[in-house]
DNA sequence: ACCTGAACACCGTTCAAGT
DNA sequence: ACCTGAACACCGTTCAAGT
């Protein structure tokens, strides 16, 4: 006969740890799309407020979150030949870690100092590649900030896009062309205009040109 | 003796119009900060559920919102000479505008199809601008994506720091100063680095810079 | 027919009561 | 000392009941 289980088995459920709780609350919201501190109690089998022992708020726990979230991002070597094209492979990587982990963009928008040794190494990883393009302190600082704004406002906006029950993106795209089309065409005709391209302006597209835009004006500074 | 109240006057209040909920709603966003709809119930001295008579749910509420808070945008006229000094200037009118609304930020990012006379006619503007510019539809279109994509990104990410009970925009300054300031040099050297630029970050900065590098692109693609 | 408000199904967090 | 869950102060919206 095998031993009495220990003091931990003995329980239904395994003790809550912080890193477990985390690694739940990042499921829930990858399932269902968003995230409570109640539902969050239920599919730990605990109380609603057993979360609480082991995080200030919720606050806490987002943080912990994000910093999770980001732990499966794998920066490229800063002796990569080209610091330019690891902008742009970061700048998509983000996209899609963020794009994993719904609700993740908004507390990278939020602007609340992020510490966490993952977030604090894909920063690091980021600056040192735009002080590798020839940077300035300055210039490489605010481009990193645009770089993160822009990145985590585009995650923010298109999130509820894919999480539409209908045709997710396809149906937004063809919502936007019916209603462009809808407009008078002698008053916004340039609006007009813009319906008969919507279906190519894809998220993808999207994100694309606008982080080109960004990286192209950034390398021009550098060369200057 | 005066002749009795009409019947909008007999009542306590005058009656419900789309018009002036749509007001009290913008009223009620730029006092508090958020917009609840039994706030704004209470606020109309009304029971909540009178809005309902008016707008099917919130969201037709917030369409509406969205299209006043730009009705005090004037873009610059169609002929003005430089329309990349047009672009800018929309870029900061059309942040400020938003600004003084909260909550209809999100409303942009969000990607409904935004057809009220007032947005079409910014959005008009600044196409016009784009191929002004000398830009192809599509370059003109996906412009366009990338500026109100940054904006409204912006604006979301800018609100919760300008609505902070202690000092605003400042305090968050100093926060984020003193978090990068804490973190090793050793392993983080950019990072560390980046602490001392901190305080000329200012949000003002960090938008014309990023708007700044966005235009600039662009009017290098339209010139070849 | 029109309007009201009770009720439903949520939310984050406090705090008193129990073991 | 530790944990639980009732309770507080919210939320958007449905729907039955009243005039």
């Amino acid at each position: 006969m095998p031993a009495a289980p220990s003091t931990a088995r003995r329980r239904s459920r395994p003790p809550l740890t912080p890193a477990g709780i985390v690694q739940v609350a990042l499921d829930l919201a990858a399932e269902r799309g968003d995230f409570s501190m109640r539902a969050l109690g239920q599919k730990l089998g605990a109380d609603p407020m057993a979360v609480y022992r082991h995080f200030a708020d919720k606050n806490a726990l987002l943080d912990a979150m994000l910093d999770a979230a980001l732990a499966d991002f794998q920066p490229p070597g800063p002796d990569a030949a080209d610091p330019l094209a690891g902008l742009r492979r970061m700048s998509h990587d983000f996209r899609a870690a963020l794009l994993r982990h719904p609700g993740m963009a908004e507390r990278v928008a939020m602007n609340r100092p992020a510490t966490g040794p993952h977030t604090l190494e894909l920063a690091e990883a980021t600056l040192g590649k735009l002080f590798r393009l020839g940077l300035g302190a300055s210039d490489a600082i605010s481009g990193f900030e645009a770089l993160v704004q822009f990145i985590s406002g585009f995650v923010r906006a298109e999130e509820p896009v894919h999480a539409r029950d209908d045709g997710g993106e396809s149906a937004w795209l063809a919502e936007m062309q019916a209603a462009y089309s809808a407009v008078p065409a002698d008053r916004f005709p340039h609006v007009a205009r813009m319906a008969a391209q919507m279906p190519e302006q894809t998220l993808d597209r999207q994100f694309e040109y606008a982080i080109d835009l960004l990286l192209e004006s950034l390398a021009r500074r550098a060369r200057k």
